[in-house]
RNA sequence: GCCGAAGUGGUGGAAUUGGCAGACGCGCCGGACUCAAAAUCCGGUCCUGGCAACAGGGUGUGGGUUCGACUCCCACCUUCGGCACCA
């Protein structure tokens, strides 16, 4: 064994010796227990950041320790990689997206294969390639066969830099996520999928996700967002229309006195026409349109709203009410009109003053009177009044009361909303999975035949951005034949959002070379679900929801049998340089390359594992990581040292011919293995399990001062074993090297996980704490299995506690075996 | 506004069920080795007072429960994250 650490030679010779034995390498023919260990795969943007090797390092650390523990690990590796960048590059530097895509993917590949990281190389998969999309186009077409994908004219986020339409889920506070570019509204025909038929499964399978963390789960249910409540309808005066309003607080609604539709309800057009207000109702209409969403559903935004000329007749006493169309009611969120009831909602009490509304109280307190006038809404608890039969009744049970007698006539109901809309999918642009429909004259919209998938992405088009798909200036693309009638066609130019790609990716891994289906069943079914997922929380929302989604939707389908992706998560931090996130505009990049050039993978994994525990951010430290490389280096040279004499002897321990100084050592040994083991796969501890490796090391050090030529090499040997053993899923080049230098023949990351002796961990003698009033006077070192009686009298015989509590009266003594004694006194 | 998480030395962070606060690492201080330096090894390092033994204080703030609280309860402050005119 060399004498120095030579990361480079060791990290390159067992990259290559773990690839030519295919040791990653798994299939389903296997008897062990299965465990698909799962990291979310990166977009391939040109270089790993820090971010991919805290996840990757992560994630190798689960693969590996599963693996040592006897399970069949699936642990593959894969490309997200379509998406615009590719296609700004393009724009920029006038190449291909899919040569600059593909030489990114081989770069990022060997920086990947360089960490040394434990995939499956045989499984990877690139979203962009043919062989890919073809199948996520096929499962577009059972979504459109199923209902579940559609066509339909709707208001839509437009980025205007990107030129595209974007996903309410990627407009953040009111601009485009990906360029910061303030998000307008415009109308277009776009695909949706039906995630809305799935929002009630979302959220109550959340609660089985034992596995996630809380804070994922709760901003799912937020994100979609359930509401109960009723629905009232509302007939329109002089019409045989009528309006329905969502509300939760049907108590209320004696109290109506207008009623206010979202400038885009369909009803609206209808009302206006030919009255007096017309020209000055258009004209609003189309003012508040032009707003974007942000600004349009922003706290600050003024309410403004107008009259429309029409009256609604309110169904529980046939009032008749004005009509006002408002900016602050959503088209798009329960049924795009709510009821105005001013006396009890602080937004329509403001509203009703400034539009000089009348307010009408139907609920006051118990045992007090309301203010009149009214100077603020009263939406406290309280009865009913004002309300007809209902006057009397406290308002929480008028809620069910009046909602079962707008059922009784027809006009209402119970009604479960969600927040959450369907997911608009069409994007125009080239960089995607092109959307397999046809538009025929004669036969409309026809799905392209599963036999001609896939619709392969042309060469020849243009990607200057003008707001249409690149696709449409492909004239070969865009010119088919109806699969229907055998006509002339036009092909959809729109392509799939990317976040579709990544919806069943997870899937493909498990049967990723399959030509004639998405995934074979067995074989999904023997991988999923993915027992866990590593990744970034800013994907607790989207992508997560949309996998959870397109899992129930394969399900329903038969394709495979678990409703859920994901059994368990953990979502790291980000890494931080001086306090905020690393990023090229701040200039405080750390390129893993340097690091991995300059210390070595292993240490570049240590550092990330080791310095923060993996839910939290981590603070990027220089002086750390030469920390981490000055520990790999104590351990070479602590085995480097004693590898020869170690090598010749076995580890087999007698543990009875052992002296004081071997017994404290292999306590040490067997109780950091203990620890290591927990730490690992209890609670991901892997700061925690790495320092008690580095206290482990420390205690051969002090062995070897103290105990010289005396050493117990069988003893030593173990404790070099199981050094190793533990170092492997954090540090496995090192950990590999320092095996085989132990006369091991086998790799370290097959070796089984050692299990460590219960009876060499127990102390013979343990110090208890002795307190006078809760604070510490003295310390009494006892045999491990004395008494509770003796170790109280010993306490109390203890000089410093007779001292302190003569004179005075012992009114409790509290022993806490194995721990301490508390003495009380007065 | 609503929901969630977190506040511990100079610093990153430990403390598993309510039981010695500060493990491990970084930094700093001292010693050994060396002609010297680097590297390495050993020791020290929460604050205040004291030569010391030791005493007092100490986990965002203020209360509470308990023999005992970083840990549990109540109120508050700060930071971060998510949602937000959702009827």
């Amino acid at each position: 064994m060399d004498e120095r650490y030579n990361f480079h030679a060791i990290e390159t010779k067992w990259q290559q010796t773990w690839s030519d034995d295919n040791l990653y390498q798994v299939d389903e023919s296997d008897d062990r227990k299965k465990y698909y260990c799962l990291v979310m795969f990166p977009y391939p943007s040109g270089r790993l950041h820090m971010g991919h090797v805290r996840n990757y390092s992560i994630g190798d650390v689960i693969a590996r320790f599963r693996r040592m523990q006897g399970y069949n690990v699936l642990h593959p590796m894969g490309w997200d990689s379509f998406g615009l960048p590719a296609e700004n590059a393009a724009i920029k530097n006038k190449i291909h997206p899919a040569s600059w895509t593909w030489d990114n993917i081989a770069y990022m590949r060997t920086q990947l294969q360089r960490m040394g990281l434990s995939y499956d190389w045989d499984r990877e998969v690139a979203t962009c390639h043919p062989d890919y999309y073809k199948w996520t186009q096929w499962l577009f077409l059972q979504f459109y066969e199923k209902g579940l994908a559609y066509k339909r004219k709707a208001a839509v986020n437009w980025c205007p830099s990107c030129a595209t339409v974007l996903a309410n889920e990627q407009v953040v506070n009111g601009a485009c996520e990906r360029c910061d570019t303030p998000v307008t509204t415009t109308d277009l025909a776009q695909w949706f999928l039906r995630i809305t038929d799935y929002a009630d499964r979302l959220l109550a399978d959340i609660d089985q996700l034992t596995g996630w963390p809380d804070k994922v789960k709760v901003m799912q249910k937020n994100w979609i967002g359930r509401s109960e409540g009723t629905e009232a309808t509302f007939g329109i005066d002089g019409t045989e229309e009528s309006v329905t309003v969502f509300t939760t607080r049907p108590d209320t609604i004696f109290g109506v006195t207008y009623l206010v539709l979202a400038p885009e309800h369909p009803l609206v057009d209808q009302l206006i026409a030919g009255t007096a207000q017309e020209e000055q109702v258009r004209q609003f209409i189309n003012e508040v349109r032009a707003e974007d969403e942000f600004t349009r559903t922003s706290d600050e935004a003024e309410k403004r709203g107008m009259e429309i000329g029409a009256y609604a007749i309110n169904p529980v006493n046939g009032k008749k009410v004005p009509i006002l169309i408002a900016n602050y009611v959503l088209g798009g969120y329960g049924t795009g009109a709510v009821m105005g009831v001013p006396a009890h909602d602080d937004r329509d009490f403001a509203f009703a003053t400034k539009y000089n509304l009348p307010i009408q109280p139907v609920i006051k307190p118990v045992d007090a009177e309301l203010p009149e006038p009214l100077t603020e809404a009263y939406i406290e608890d309280g009865v009913l009044f004002n309300s007809g039969d209902f006057d009397g009744l406290p308002n929480r049970e008028a809620i069910g009361k009046i909602t079962e007698y707008l059922a009784e006539k027809g006009q209402g109901g119970f009604k479960v909303n969600y927040r959450l809309r369907d997911w608009l999918i069409s994007r125009q642009r080239y960089w995607g999975t092109p959307i397999p429909i046809v538009y025929c004259d004669q036969c409309g919209t026809v799905p392209v035949p599963e036999e001609q998938l896939p619709v392969l992405l042309p060469e020849d088009v243009e990607f200057e951005p003008n707001g249409k798909s690149p696709l449409v200036t492909s004239e070969t693309f865009v010119n088919t034949t109806c699969p229907h009638c055998g006509g002339p066609a036009r092909r959809e130019t729109d392509t799939m959002d990317t976040f579709i790609d990544s919806s069943w990716y997870f899937l493909r891994y498990t049967d990723p070379k399959n030509a004639n289906g998405a995934f074979a069943k067995d074989r999904a079914d023997y991988w999923m679900p993915v027992d866990q997922y590593v990744g970034g929380v800013e994907h607790a929302i989207l992508h997560l929801l949309y996998s959870r989604f397109f899992q129930k939707v394969l399900s329903d389908m038969d394709m495979v049998a678990a409703t859920e992706p994901m059994r368990n998560l953990l979502t790291q931090g980000m890494v931080l340089k001086d306090g905020t996130k690393m990023s090229k505009s701040k200039g405080n990049i750390v390129d893993p390359d340097h690091i991995i050039e300059q210390y070595g993978a292993d240490t570049a994994r240590l550092f990330v594992l080791f310095a923060a525990p993996p839910e939290r951010d981590l603070e990027w430290s220089d002086a750390g990581v030469e920390g981490c490389y000055r520990f790999i280096n104590r351990v070479w040279r602590l085995v480097a040292d004693w590898v020869d004499d170690a090598a010749k002897v076995k580890a087999s321990v007698d543990p009875n011919a052992l002296n004081k100084l071997d017994r404290d050592l292999r306590r040490v040994a067997h109780l950091s293995l203990r620890k290591v083991t927990e730490e690992i796969s209890e609670r991901f501890g892997f700061n925690t399990a790495i320092s008690s490796i580095m206290e482990m090391v420390n205690a051969l050090y002090k062995y070897r001062d103290e105990a010289g030529d005396q050493a117990n090499l069988p003893l030593v040997k173990e404790c070099l074993q199981f050094l190793s053993l533990m170092l492997a899923p954090f540090v496995p080049h090192v950990a590999e090297e320092l095996w085989s230098a132990l006369g091991n023949s086998d790799s370290v990351h097959s070796a089984a996980w050692p299990q460590w002796d219960e009876a060499a961990t127990k102390a013979e003698e343990i110090t208890i704490v002795v307190q006078v009033n809760g604070k510490v006077r003295d310390r009494l070192v006892v045999p491990a299995e004395s008494s509770q009686e003796e170790i109280r009298a010993q306490a109390l015989a203890q000089d410093r506690v007779v001292e302190m509590i003569s004179g005075k009266d012992i009114v409790k003594v509290i022993v806490v075996p194995k721990k301490l004694v508390n003495i009380v006194v007065k």
